[in-house]
RNA sequence: GGUCCGGUAGUUCAGUUGGUUAGAAUGCCAGCCUGUCACGCUGGAGGUCGUCGGUUCGAGCCCGAUCCGGAUCGCCA
């Protein structure tokens, strides 16, 4: 064990200011390069990268000593800073170097299994595997960095704003509504279990109850769902809630969050208040309820132009009480080939669509999968729905409204990615407000709560809910950042015959209500304050804001996509007595079971 | 659960119509080298071509099964 050698500074930090001084660095072999006569070597902690030099001006003894050195070896070094001969401006502190009078080797290292440096192109189980020297990486360490950065930003703004940060429990009662659960067995409750909390909501609304007033926590989530890049199983909110506020008071103290948040982390100044978009409206211009309004291409309804067209695809569609929309992809005639276009028609069809038509405007005359049906002035008319000049690429399809949506809304942003129009520099923030507050499953014939069974319907459409409950709208909203959810909340309901409707409208029976969510209704029974709040995705907001394109970027020790960690492979089975002391039983093959 | 893509050296990849001893770059090891910073030069080691089976005189390549990884739809506050 050699000594430890203190440290006075760290690497990335050592400029022109330390000229001359007599300096001791703490740190990993990042590269060594043996010119002979003179050793060059990276040194590198979390701040960067400092060059550190032994030439022959020093004993035979450290000089081999230095020549032994290897990659990612942890070394203590005591030398003085210099002005560079020749300065590296690649490099943060390139304007200088240590020249190495001590060197302590605190420990050698095996050759790593992966490349430790930001730019590698290793296959990402892997570095899933060794993340612990996937982590060394100076993005990465950014990475972890920034995402304590704005962690603490929204500590610091909901602190200054009276709101107090509480903790919820993480054994909580199962909840089979929304995603399944991660179930925890109860050694004490013979054959009951616990679930991870897919999010704090009962909790936070019985804070309101508690007059907490305004509560917020960074809160750790657990969904048993399949993974995506924006996905994981285990992830973090930030969460809140505040009583006796309405939608525009939510809305307000986030807006000013964000403000302060774009300010603090980015440097980048947004324009208050966010532009506003109704449900309807988001999904009529840009077919998303989270929509991307970095570039145009929005979404036009053609039922009346094609109303009385020969084009059986378009009037099937309208007779089954869907819709004709479609969008002008600008200037992109020449830049798709039929290929490509077949391709995307492909891709719709993940969200049922049988197909597709395109039109592409020339100079002198527009060609497009459907001439024949149309005459030249009936094609003029569509053209112009779209502001069509030429050069242009107009996609139609024709099918049920939600077919219609998700293909024109993927395609809006497939085509924008592949015409380089997502610019990452742009931060379009905007709320979606006015969401309905029911779904209609087509299958059951049932109505489920789009939010969830809590959040309350707009005043003005209470009446409808007997009437016409798809046609509530409901006080929810959700924060939407370049086409990404970031957030979400509604105000929720506090009155118990109103909530007693919304059961009703849902069609859960008075038993099923009370052995789910008894507890809470018992509670609002006894002074409940007007209250409502919202919930960001922490590691989407880091993602988006460090550029980001998986969550798995932002996380410390992510899971890949089959849910396992890779570092330490969970999950794993167990003995058969911890099994058996947690009145389990599998029925998977025993030979699982070690 | 469905669809698509992939698995060849430590790593990233190439590998033609099925044909000799499976290649490159990088990394690693050794030697030389006093201003490098992707250091350079010389040499060397390194492979169960994911696994199992089949077709064939012959399989990295063709077929089948299976495992693993990724993207995506379903699913998901």
């Amino acid at each position: 064990m050699a000594n430890l050698m203190k440290r006075t500074h760290m690497c990335g930090v050592l400029s022109m200011n330390q000229i001359e001084e007599t300096v001791v660095l703490n740190g990993w072999i990042q590269k060594r390069r043996n010119l002979g006569g003179l050793i060059f070597c990276d040194l590198r902690d979390r701040t960067g990268i400092a060059q550190i030099v032994f030439d022959d001006t020093i004993p035979q003894e450290l000089f081999k000593k230095a020549d032994s050195l290897r990659g990612e070896y942890v070394v203590g070094i005591k030398g003085v800073v210099k002005e560079r001969q020749s300065k590296n401006k690649e490099l943060a502190t390139g304007d200088i170097e240590v020249f190495v009078n001590e060197l302590v080797i605190y420990s050698e290292a095996d050759t790593p299994p992966i490349y430790i440096k930001d730019d590698d192109d290793v296959n990402e189980n892997l570095r899933l595997k060794y993340r612990y020297l996937d982590l060394r990486k100076t993005k990465m360490q950014r990475n972890l960095t920034f995402r304590h950065q704005i962690a603490k930003a929204a500590r610091d703004y909901f602190d200054g704003e009276g709101f107090t940060e509480v903790e919820t429990p993480i054994l909580c009662k199962p909840t089979p509504e929304g995603a399944r659960d991660y179930l925890v067995p109860s050694r004490v409750n013979p054959g009951e279990f616990y679930a991870l909390p897919q999010s704090p909501q009962l909790f936070k609304q019985l804070l309101m109850v508690s007059g907490t007033d305004r509560y917020y926590q960074i809160a750790k989530c657990f969904r048993d769902e399949d993974l995506r890049a924006d996905r994981q199983p285990e992830f973090t909110q930030i969460d809140l809630e505040m009583s006796f506020v309405d939608v525009d008071d939510v809305i307000e103290i986030q807006e000013r969050f964000l403000e302060k948040l774009f300010k603090d982390v980015m440097n980048v100044e947004i324009q208050l208040p966010l532009p506003r978009f109704p449900y309807q409206e988001a999904m009529e211009r840009f077919g998303s309820d989270k929509p991307d309004t970095r570039f145009g291409f929005e979404l036009k309804l053609l039922n009346e132009t094609i109303k009385d067209s020969e084009f059986p695809v378009f009037q099937n569609a309208l007779a089954a009480g869907g819709d004709v929309r479609g969008i002008n992809i600008n200037g992109a005639a020449d830049k798709f080939s039929r290929k490509d276009i077949d391709k995307l028609q492909d891709a719709i069809k993940h969200y049922g669509a049988k197909g597709m038509v395109w039109i592409k405007i020339g100079e002198t005359e527009t060609t497009s999968s459907v001439n024949k049906f149309f005459t030249p002035d009936k094609m003029k008319e569509i053209t112009d729905v779209f502001e069509g000049k030429p050069g242009d690429l107009i996609l139609i399809v024709a099918d049920k409204k939600k077919v219609v949506f998700d293909s024109l809304g993927f395609l809006r942003r497939d085509l924008a990615g592949k015409l380089g129009l997502l610019d990452d520099s742009q931060y379009n923030l905007l709320w979606v407000v006015d969401f309905p507050l029911f779904e209609y499953d087509d299958e059951t014939g049932e109505y489920f709560a789009m939010h969830h069974p809590f959040t309350s319907p707009r005043l003005e459409d209470v009446p409808k809910l007997d009437t016409a409950p798809a046609q509530v709208r409901a006080n929810a909203y959700d924060i939407v950042l370049n086409g990404v959810e970031l957030g979400g909340g509604s105000i929720r309901i506090h009155d118990g015959k109103l909530q007693k409707k919304m059961f009703e409208v849902l069609g859960l029976s008075d038993e099923t209500v009370q052995s789910k969510f008894g507890f809470l209704l018992e509670a609002f029974r006894y002074g409940t304050p007007p209250h409502g709040g919202l919930a960001y995705g922490l590691d989407r907001l880091v993602m988006l804001l460090a550029g980001e394109h998986s969550i798995r970027e932002v996380m410390a020790f992510p899971k890949n996509q089959a849910a396992v960690d890779m570092v330490s492979e969970a999950p794993t089975v167990v003995p058969v007595e911890q099994l058996e002391e947690l009145w389990i039983k599998t029925v998977i093959d025993e030979n699982k079971i070690v």
